[in-house]
DNA sequence: CACCTTGTTCAGTCTTGACAAAACAAACCG
DNA sequence: CGGTTTGTTTTGTCAAGACTGAACAAGGTG
């Protein structure tokens, strides 16, 4: 199964039962470009997303020049998507005894997760270290006094929330987890 | 207070006790440049991101004109991306009464987290979409739909964060918090 | 060895977006 | 009315980054 046409999705609506796959069909193209999107925003290249998407709706590993295929870019796009997702954690590269190609999979170990967390950590610091430096009751009630700690609890709650998500997986056995954009 | 020297921060450490207001106007420069990275980062012009920083240390409301000078940027970039800000309801224009020129504050109401609240919960409904058209226990295990779980659970925890927080605010009165980026 | 296959890297193109400077609009003042 | 202040919009420049295609390495295989 999971897909690999290479460019027009062949209209197989007049099949029997095969009505029902065309629509996960649509559906993943729908997600894959919706993952696209959404990692987009959060400054990695479209097809870094794209990649993410498809390999999470895959539950084999990938080959390399499927990916290329099925996304119908050039190889040096998935060769420089790859490499970088896998140096974020994001995705694994897996091998095979006696097949040189490379495949990859999404890596069910949350380690972008984690990155996340940390980002957040380092903003909370941020705001603590100004809240620091500033004299106590400096102006009347102290406004940005407490605007800082709004903005510290806020950065605060968010890595929380993320790191006790981190512990239940850890806990949880390690697998059945995405690499979380 | 407050600080609107226009270039060359004025080397007034042999000052008596002025050395103390020396240390905060170095903290605040390195507040407002990290926020300017960090909101960056989130894909807002830098600009808009240091302008957040200014305001959300600033007591008073500042003058536009005023903004320009302190950030050393042009009258057309401030008008940009305040209406930027404006719109995204992070910042506030304030006016008085007998005065034709534009102050600005941060809005102390959480316009910004609900967006990004809303953001997660986007993306929560994107990946419950892909897992609804997914066929239950396609291939062994159901590797994809597990994923897909963590997935969704993922970003619904940031989402519950988020609005739990927006709660709290809400209830504490709407005031004396920052519109949090 | 010549010749694939597989993946990487490099050079070039194209798009996007930030920013400044200048032209512009509007309100006010004399 | 002309001139000033205040803010907006437009125009142009510049830089960053995504992507492609081609050149390249490195490992098989005949």
């Amino acid at each position: 199964m999971t897909v690999s046409e290479p460019i027009p999705v062949p209209d197989r609506s007049a099949e029997p039962a095969a009505a029902a796959e065309f629509a996960l069909q649509a559906a993943e193209e729908r997600f894959i470009e919706g993952m696209g999107l959404a990692l987009e925003e959060d400054r990695l290249p479209r097809i870094a997303g794209r990649l993410v998407g498809l390999l999470i709706v895959s539950p084999q590993p990938l080959r390399f020049d499927h990916l290329a295929e099925r996304l119908r870019v050039s190889r040096g796009s998935i060769s420089t998507n790859t490499r970088l997702l896998e140096n974020m954690g994001v995705i694994e590269r897996v091998t095979r005894p006696g097949d040189r190609r490379d495949y990859f999979q999404i890596n069910e170990q949350p380690g972008l997760l984690q990155r996340v967390a940390d980002r957040f950590r380092d903003r909370q610091a941020m705001a603590e270290e100004m809240k620091q430096a500033l004299p106590p009751g400096t102006d009347g009630g102290d406004v940005v006094g407490d605007r800082l700690d709004g903005l510290i609890r806020f950065y605060a709650v968010l890595a929380d929330s993320l790191n006790s998500m981190l512990a239940v997986i850890e806990e949880t056995g390690g697998n059945s987890r995405s690499g979380t954009p």
